[in-house]
DNA sequence: CCATACATGTAAAGGGTTACATGATTAA
DNA sequence: TTAATCATGTAACCCTTTACATGTATGG
């Protein structure tokens, strides 16, 4: 059985809590999601409109009231908002009822780290700082979300389940940091060694 | 510009330590890196051939000696064995310079968690559990491995590439774990809310 | 003799990224 | 007026998964 896809039902999930645009989805997706689950505008489009022909969302066309130069009353601007449908929810709520799929793990900085050879530790130990800036700032992130969460002005329908999704990007983040630190220790203990074979080489073959 | 596939780097960095078939490759493969990194036989095929026609592996063509029931010398069944070619080699020092991609995050549990609503919980703490279970199991594997690698008989080329790639897995698994017990606590307490809210909901009307 | 591991592949189908393309609105 | 943001999409290309297909060698 072939795997269906998890980006219709995404986009429905948001669709649920309101009716949103294509683009105003992907933001709302990279706002409360993004630390886990990330859509690109290449998918949701065509998404959005696989959606509406399976009668799983409706699509209403807006036009927009702003500036205008010309006489016109309404702008040029069209909007397309789409909503879920009873359909929708069903197919939303039979979706979520299945077991999650786990994905193959691909993490292209192990790999390279497991692949690369002792003396081409440069690279590597530059892409671990990038990634401990990377982390702390997601961290730092992540953290500010928690705390703003309760407070916020509208309060999410089921507050606790994102809390408990960013408490696990949050653990997440924080195991990378350490690792990252403790790394970075070893890549420069590495790069040492590196140097001093270099040095020991170039004393039994000298240049010039 | 387009992303370069990182699987035939992935076959190149392995046949590079040793000349594989491909069904010994994805064995090599699955044992020092699946944790971090797993390719399936649909790639590792074509991808082998794909690497030969590029001149980055040459392929060698072997026969079995094993058990013969008839009178043949050599045995029926083949093996093609790939070796990396100089060209090859160059080809994966490039790759391993350049900084590595990173995946956009697609973790379908907390999505699921995260769009899921109040009242179906049960479901998500089956999830959960059963995260526990394999991050559990991974990391007892994790452990085992960092602890067999510098006793082990053929001691691996670049140790401490492997350890620290390891590591990450440890941190993120030991984290994993830490996050599984906190969260059936909290769908734990989430289960009970759902359960009073329908005996509250019966009261008011009583079934027959 | 049977189960398991070894071994090599193909084909279809779909998912997803990226680059390209174009223009309106609004705040500074 | 200029930059940023809002807004909607297309097309190509590639990666990847999954199912299918077939058979050998070996140990118990």
């Amino acid at each position: 059985m072939r795997a269906a896809a998890t980006t219709p039902f995404a986009i429905l999930g948001m669709l649920r809590m309101a009716p949103k645009s294509g683009y105003a989805l992907r933001r709302a997706l990279a706002d409360a999601a993004g630390q886990f689950w990330g859509e690109s505008y290449g998918q949701i489009y065509p998404a959005l409109r696989s959606l509406a022909r399976r009668g799983w969302a409706r699509r209403r066309t807006e036009r927009s009231t702003g500036a205008r130069r010309d006489g016109e009353r309404a702008g040029r601007r069209v909007r397309h908002v789409y909503e879920i449908t009873p359909k929708g929810e069903e197919a939303l709520t039979r979706w979520l009822a299945e077991p999650p799929r786990i994905a193959p793990p691909r993490h292209e900085l192990l790999l390279k780290i497991y692949l690369g050879d002792r003396d081409t530790v440069d690279a590597p130990a530059a892409w671990v700082r990038r990634l401990l800036l990377d982390e702390t700032n997601r961290l730092r992130h992540v953290r500010r979300m928690k705390e703003a969460l309760p407070r916020g002005t509208h309060a999410h329908r089921s507050l606790r389940h994102w809390l408990m999704a960013l408490d696990f990007v949050d653990r997440q983040s924080e195991a990378a940091i350490a690792w990252c630190q403790r790394s970075m220790a070893t890549l420069d203990l590495m790069q040492e060694a590196a140097a001093r074979r270099r040095t020991a080489a170039q004393r039994r073959t000298p240049m010039e």
